[in-house]
DNA sequence: CTGATATTCAACTTTTTGGTTGAATAAAAC
DNA sequence: GTTTTATTCAACCAAAAAGTTGAATATCAG
C-alpha cells in the first residue's frame, strides 16, 4: 500500500547516510571536486567516491568529467518522491489531528 | 554546516528501511499490536519488535503495553526536522533555479 | 618522456543491519 | 494450576555498508 519503488527506498539509502548529506549540503554552495568534497571529511578520497557513487546511483548528483577532476553537480533525483513520502506520513498529524481535535471536543472522550 | 543532529541522522535512518517505511505506513489507519504489523510482513515477530524498537528510538512510534499485547501508534518524533532537511535541499532548486533562470535569460551565458 | 596530481579499482577488514531460532516472560483462557 | 497466546531476549548468522591501503589509470606540468 502507498507507493513503494526501488528508487524511492535508494534516495532514503542515500540520504540516511550523515557523511552523504554533508556533501550535498556542500554541493548546495556550487559544483565541486571529489577532492573539495573530501576534504572537510575525514575519510580517503577512496570512501568519498564510493559515497558518491551511491549518490550518483539515486541520482542525487551527476559527476562531470573534466580534464584529470570529476565535478559533481547537484540533481534532484527522486528528491520528490521522498518529500512526498514524508508529507504524506507528516498530514497524519496535520490533517487527522485536527479532525480529532474536533471530535474530542464535542464528545470529550477518547478515540477508538 | 546547516543543523546536523543525532536526532535528524536517527530519523533519516529509521525511514531508510523499506520494511519499517511500510510499518508506519500501516499504523496510519490506526494504533495496532506487534502481531498485526507483523502479519503482512514475511518476517518473524522477534524481527518485527527489533523494526519496532528502531522506530520507537526514533521516536517515530511509541509502544503501549495492554495485556500481554503492545499497541503501537504513530509518533511525529522529528519528522519535521527530516522533511525540513529535505525542503531546505529542495530549495536549491525551486529557489536557486528560479534566480538562475532570471540571470540567463539577462545575460544569456553560462554560470560559471 | 618523466613526474606530480586526481580519481578509481581491487582486495580486504570491521561494523552494522536485518534476519533467524529457541528459550524466557507475562498475561489470558481454560 | 496448566496451557495458550503475545512479545521479548539472547545467541547467532549472512549480507551489506563504510572504511582502509596500495596499485592502476588518466591527465596535466615540466
Amino acid at each position: 500500500m502507498v507507493e513503494y519503488t526501488a528508487a524511492l527506498n535508494q534516495t532514503f539509502k542515500a540520504l540516511a547516510d550523515p557523511t552523504r548529506r554533508a556533501m550535498l549540503e556542500s554541493l548546495r554552495a556550487g559544483p565541486m571536486t571529489i577532492g573539495a568534497l573530501a576534504d572537510p571529511l575525514a575519510i580517503s578520497f577512496a570512501a568519498t567516491s564510493k559515497h558518491i557513487g551511491i549518490l550518483e546511483d539515486a541520482r542525487l548528483i551527476r559527476r562531470e568529467k573534466r580534464g584529470r577532476e570529476r565535478i559533481c553537480h547537484l540533481q534532484r533525483g527522486q528528491l520528490e518522491e521522498a518529500q512526498a513520502w514524508l508529507d504524506q506520513h507528516a498530514a497524519f498529524w496535520t490533517g487527522a489531528l485536527e479532525a480529532l481535535e474536533t471530535a474530542l471536543k464535542e464528545e470529550d472522550k477518547s478515540d477508538e
